[in-house]
DNA sequence: ATCTTCTTGTGTAAATTTTACTCAAATAAT
DNA sequence: ATTATTTGAGTAAAATTTACACAAGAAGAT
């Protein structure tokens, strides 16, 4: 038993999920199997424990849910509304998490996770339908000045893949002729000697994201945008 | 006395409010009564309630330091380092406000508060340097998307001072005519019949922000930048 | 009153970037 | 071989940004 002269909150992490499964942006959801909520989907999540930050918290929940380490995570909003959850105050701390769908393997906890369309999101438990639109308005903001996207694609990727991706988290459309030089033109792109297999038509060079090269770039700063 | 089976910790807002006395950017600080760091700076702040809301109690916060009632907040970063308090496990919801310096009475709190212009910060407690670095990096972000500046000058203003503003903010320099070109053309702001005195040489026309012009454009998404 | 200096309003030409296309090469399907 | 589709490369026109120039309004000096 914790005794405290002062009510205190709970406080938990959520984890918004992104992959892109080459057309579309997904997101990884839990079946819920208690009350309240119960087989409503929700974002992993859980208490943050006394000895760690809420980062590391949120990045355990997410390598129990998806056996991912490291991966790339951003806090982008704490949700306290005092009856957002109707069994006691529970303020969290909310992230979204970018990974590859393909490298995601299934989790430890038994609990049911499935990948979902944004169109094909369900309703979800507590207030985690305004966790995700605004876990998606702050990936719009941020990867205009962050090359945050490539997160989610193969290492290895050609510039129509890139091209997709941008075009589904922004949704919108860019002539690919001027994406390329767009894309080209901010010098953080290695074009591969190799090319993609199998192809559909043309085979397409292979790129890969250069770290080195944005590092320069960013002290200088700049805009990744469209 | 409440009780809890696992530990639960503090939570509490910290407050950055910025103002902007014409030249420079400044920040409100609050010198310390008790220790620890009895005597340091630090940002105005205090324990959320249990049925109010993290940016309710920012709110609250503020008004009992500068009298000011719905003033622009945004929450910008929850800092839970555990060790961040030296006396117990407090999470802190860090939110900045914009405010008008001139409309700032001193607060109900006997505590000592000033205005600091950025260079002359000193070193604060616990963490507020880096609650600092954080919110004017938020704020410098922010200000390229959205036309918050104005909650900083007075509701009339000429173009000089919207532009020190930017430069103030941004620590860049515009060419004068560029700039009033590129903020007019928002048609963001209405010309005033009215021009500003006492006037050091020729007199500037008087501007203010129009809000509805700005909700119009915001529809079609724009982005307010340099 | 006149001259000088400083600030503001307005304009403009050159440089750069964005946009909307075209065209040929590579490849799979027929 | 022919056709359809995709990729790589390029280009002219439109739009925007940048770096200035110039005159008018007002204060201070003479």
């Amino acid at each position: 038993m914790y005794s405290y002269k002062y009510p205190h909150p709970s406080v938990t992490t959520d984890c918004v999920i992104f992959g892109f499964d080459g057309t579309k942006l997904q997101v990884l959801l839990i079946e819920r199997g208690i009350e309240p909520f119960k087989r409503k989907w929700a974002f992993p999540g859980g208490f943050v424990k006394m000895d760690e930050s809420c980062e590391d918290g949120a990045l355990r929940e997410l390598e129990e849910e998806t056996g991912l380490t490291g991966a790339y995570i951003e806090q982008f909003h704490t949700f306290s509304d005092p009856n957002r959850d109707p069994r006691e105050r529970v303020i969290t701390v909310a992230y979204y998490a970018l990974v590859r769908i393909q490298d995601v393997k299934g989790g430890d906890d038994a609990a049911k996770a499935e990948w979902f369309a944004l169109e094909q999101v369900p309703q979800l438990a507590f207030d985690h339908d305004m966790i995700l639109r605004e876990a998606l308005k702050r990936l719009r903001e941020r990867i205009h000045f962050e090359p945050i996207g490539f997160e989610l694609l193969p290492k290895k990727f050609t510039l129509k893949q890139l091209q997709n991706l941008y075009e589904a988290i922004l949704d919108v459309r860019f002539d690919r002729s001027n994406f390329a030089k767009k894309m080209l033109h901010f010098n953080i792109l290695t074009q591969l000697d190799e090319t993609v297999w199998p192809t559909p038509k043309r085979e397409a060079y292979l790129y890969r994201f250069n770290e080195e090269s944005y590092n320069e770039l960013k002290q200088k700063g700049f805009r990744l945008e469209f």
